[in-house]
DNA sequence: ATATTTTATTAGACGAACCTAAATATTATA
DNA sequence: TATAATATTTAGGTTCGTCTAATAAAATAT
């Protein structure tokens, strides 16, 4: 089989390679979602190649009107590229949760898999994982999950570290994904869904005393309370 | 990500590419498990690719020890090959289960994306889908599934068209999957685990009587008998 | 405002996997 | 055994995605 194949979304199906594919979704993350446009030497950090390399891409993609692109002044995903950029994230975090859920992953062991998963070509797969899943809308991470369309449901999410001693709130996400961060949270027991209350927050470093699930309460540096997100419930 | 990725397996990480993973498949299969080489046209044509093109590559996996080769007399799977082919198929028929117990697909759905699927490179996925789908023996076509090591629980599966009239057996794969075929199966109600019972042949053709579940009997065809396997019990 | 540094692009090459056309080996047939 | 037919390999070329080195533009410092 080429490793060119077609590819499914509602609207288009443009013919996008594997490499293709994973540089739009990097352009659509590095953008913030396309909000501003994104230069040649932090793509090429992202993707681990030389900035040549991302120039020629560019290019490629730029052909293909999935980006927007001046020489020197950045690029940007397209409508269209958005497009296929969403379709890719959306079967991204719908692995993920497939892993979580039904394989026991551990939130480290999750993107190095999930990244291989997302390219998968078969419209009829994602349908009706998605329903096996019982149609998520959330990922493991918190991060929400586009539909078909490319629609996204946003929440709203905080990081502890900004909402005020005595909230409580439901874990919906997490900043970053390092392995030793992820390590971290499993070891003290917190995940997705895990319900804490912020009990104290320390003047003088900004670390936070929290409970989890009512049961025991642990102190979190002030660099984890920025980057686990609550939503108040 | 490049699309050479280290791969898994108790023994070899050999770094093979999706399109080297699919040649040393096809020349297992070819061969029925190494038993005879393999030539150059058959192979472009299960390929679909030019003859040149399998020479070409012929000489890659020779280099890498992964086929015996000599010129102008055919091709076969090396020890370290085998392992290899036996590694994708098993992984090919483990998707395989799982696209159709959880995910509902039909026998015609299947080949498709189980294609891709197989090539995903990570062995802790393997291990848990392996354990989630209950360690599993034979695939949906009642072929079996090797084990980590490679190796294969045969069973005994006889065509209708072999067995004497008055057996019962279970219906544990087929010969082929054209995708009519598997449709035609589909249509009658057969399908792997189904129990029949061949009650009558007729002298002049060879077509046979079978009774489906001790419910409904049908006549199907001298070719269909070739192709429906039973396994006695 | 000019010189320097940083960032981005072009030029030229390479390996993987493919192609077509041409040459050569093997096998079958006369 | 010679020739014809078929199978296989070699030669040379293409595209994708990468690389390094050289050049051009933009940003920054003097």
């Amino acid at each position: 089989m080429r490793c060119n194949q077609s590819v499914s979304l509602a609207r288009y199906t443009p013919m996008l390679s594997f490499v293709e594919e994973n540089y739009l979704k990097a352009i659509y993350h590095l953008s913030e979602a396309g909000k501003r446009s994104v230069n040649t030497n932090t793509l090429a950090e992202e993707m681990k190649t030389a900035p040549a390399s991302v120039s020629d891409m560019i290019k490629r993609l730029s052909e293909k009107k999935m980006v927007d692109y001046q020489k020197y002044r950045g690029v940007n995903v397209s409508e269209k590229g958005k497009i296929q950029a969403l379709h890719v994230i959306r079967q991204h975090r719908i692995w993920k949760v497939f892993l979580v859920e039904k394989l026991n992953f551990q939130w480290d062991q999750l993107d190095e898999v999930a990244e291989q998963l997302e390219h998968i070509k078969s419209p009829l797969l994602f349908q009706r994982l998605d329903e096996f899943l019982g149609f998520p809308k959330f990922d493991p991470h918190g991060d929400p999950i586009p539909d078909e369309n490319g629609q996204l449901t946003e929440k709203r999410k905080d990081p502890i570290a900004q909402l005020p001693v005595g909230t409580a709130g439901i874990v919906v996400g997490v900043n970053g994904s390092s392995a030793s961060f992820l390590k971290y949270l499993d070891k003290v027991g917190i995940s997705i869904g895990t319900r804490l209350q912020i009990m104290d927050r320390m003047e003088f470093d900004g670390s936070v005393d929290v409970t989890i699930d009512g049961k025991k309460t642990i102190t979190i540096s002030p660099t984890v309370a920025e980057n686990i997100l609550l939503s108040e419930a």
